[in-house]
DNA sequence: TCCATTCAATTGACTTTATCAACTGAATGG
DNA sequence: CCATTCAGTTGATAAAGTCAATTGAATGGA
């Protein structure tokens, strides 16, 4: 008999309209980093325990007052499935079961002197599996990987993201932000390369000049990844200038806006400037929103089309 | 009795030394995305099949020739528990296996036309899955999240990356390629902001003055992501310049900068220059290889510190 | 040419996981 | 106060995971 085959199909990504291409890239990146893990948690097959004991463990290892039903529902395992194994790690003695004070149906698992024994080495064994993982790639790579995956995380779940720190500008930072500012302002407005020929300028100017007890930056990080930043420099000595403002996207409507301008007042008004003066144009509503908030008022408007697209360049002033 | 429980460790990411705690934040992703894959996973529950099933049922329809044993080492699935998964599956007709011409042992399994109708019906419901976890997500962070993901791949396994692309810039890939040399000579040379500031202004006169008829950029990207770039800028009628080549450091050994270099070669030869220059320093062996390679002759050389630590400069030229 | 070795594929035995449904006893909210 | 919801358990059954053993076919020197 001969069987019925089918040739393949390859994904035919270049004749797919972007949507669906990046859909299509996310499926390849899914399934690549299934395998990755895949390799990562045989790990744990030297231990006698299984995947979803260590994995209970360790949620166990990392918070407190869990319930059986928190667990079934955080790491998706049926709580049937939940109740037989948590009954066997409490057979073990890795967990014990305490009473919940308030709900006489619940009960807070927790793990035993004994469970965290147990665990040590086996995180341990996963930190070197990991590390393992990261030891053909350079301290500058590492850092980049680390970084990419804080990105997917952060576009993924905003939510997750980490605590904001603002802080200087270090070297190759002031190109970062005006990469990611061209990169922001060509693809939302459409602006030319005029636009990105006058930020590097501002840059490089900014480089040049910088004169740390009157001008500052204040970059703003999440995760060891930067999501926005500004910078303040001198026009006169009465005069400060507020430039480049920006917040990634996904970062938006969290007060990092707010919190990065503040920081260029409070500077400016520390070091004894009269006025906080800034350029922007109509179209960057949200950031607009910020400046007449933190007090900046509308001092001049004038129709340009510098970058491209027809704009409304302005002028904004605020009094210290 | 009063159970003998344990208060959960935070993970103290801040004291830890920068190697381990990028372990940390690797672990941190792997657990996120565990979670996310489970997710995806469950769309597979609507149908009658398993997930191991739909997994051999992907892989087949994507590939050629394979068997049992390749499946079973590429899956990460024991021998046995393969062989009793595809008997199910030819049970139902989705596959036959075809006996190997060369080796007896061997059968080659391949879809058949009904295995292939059962698939295609997951593989959308799969595909609407992942295009509605992007559904909040506007193109840009689209983009961004594509992009993150091939840096991860790249960055754990570079002989995954796609086909090279070159190609001309456009808006925000020059400032784009500027952070990226700024931010690889800084941490691989410690540049200071001196040279961050010279190629922003060179970055800056290049958008100014571009004229593509005596200039060019070449681009070098692989899936979507850019990974190289170099540009050819007039210095005179007779002479051009080879400014800003860098190849990202786990893309390079693939003749990347070859290809670059030779398309800048090519393109001055092309619009009638007698002479390729390009201003570099002692440091960076790699480049400077691929100039000698390529005919370039060191035609003079001055020590500096331009860039904070001492340098040695050297001007290449090429006779056209 | 032969034979120990390796390899592809299967089978057996057994444990654990996955999934669904049913059930108990305890909160909860009109 | 009572229908409803919720935490947790138990039962049944199919599938997955694991380890060991087996068959028959290649393979690579001695």
């Amino acid at each position: 008999m001969l069987p019925d085959v089918e040739p393949p199909t390859p994904i035919a990504a270049a004749t797919m309209p972007p949507r669906d291409r990046s859909v299509e890239r996310v499926r390849v990146f899914n399934r690549f980093y299934t395998r990755r893990l895949d390799l990562l948690d045989r790990g744990f097959l030297a231990s006698p325990y299984t995947l979803g004991e260590v994995r209970i463990l360790w949620e166990l290892a990392h918070r407190e007052g869990v319930s059986a039903a928190d667990l079934s529902r955080e790491l998706g395992i049926d709580p049937g499935q939940m109740s037989r194994t948590l009954g066997r790690l409490v057979g073990a003695g890795l967990i014990a079961r305490v009473a919940d004070a308030g709900d006489a149906r619940r009960s807070t698992i927790a793990l035993t002197a004994h469970g965290r024994e147990v665990l040590a080495p086996l995180e341990a064994e996963q930190r070197r599996r990991v590390a393992a993982g990261l030891r053909g790639l350079t301290p500058e790579a590492v850092g980049r990987l680390v970084a990419a995956m804080a990105d997917v995380e952060r576009l993924l779940e905003p939510e997750r993201a980490g605590d904001l720190m603002i802080r200087p500008h270090r070297p190759g930072d002031v190109a970062f932000v005006v990469a990611r500012q061209a990169r922001l302002y060509v693809d939302d407005f459409s602006f030319d390369e005029r636009f990105e020929e006058l930020i590097s300028r501002v840059a490089a100017d900014f480089l040049r000049d910088f004169d740390p007890r009157r001008e500052a930056s204040f970059i703003a990080e999440v995760d060891e990844r930067i999501v926005g930043a500004v910078f303040v420099t001198r026009k006169d000595d009465e005069v400060a200038k507020l430039r480049l403002l920006h917040v990634e996207s996904e970062m938006r409507g969290r007060g990092i806006g707010t919190r990065l301008v503040d920081a260029c007042v409070r500077f400016a008004r520390e070091r004894g400037y009269r006025t906080l003066t800034l350029w922007t144009n109509d179209v960057l509503v949200e950031a607009r929103r910020l400046y007449e908030r933190a007090g900046f008022r509308l001092v001049a408007s004038e129709p340009h089309r510098m970058f491209g697209p027809p704009l409304v360049g302005e002028t904004w002033d605020l009094t210290l």
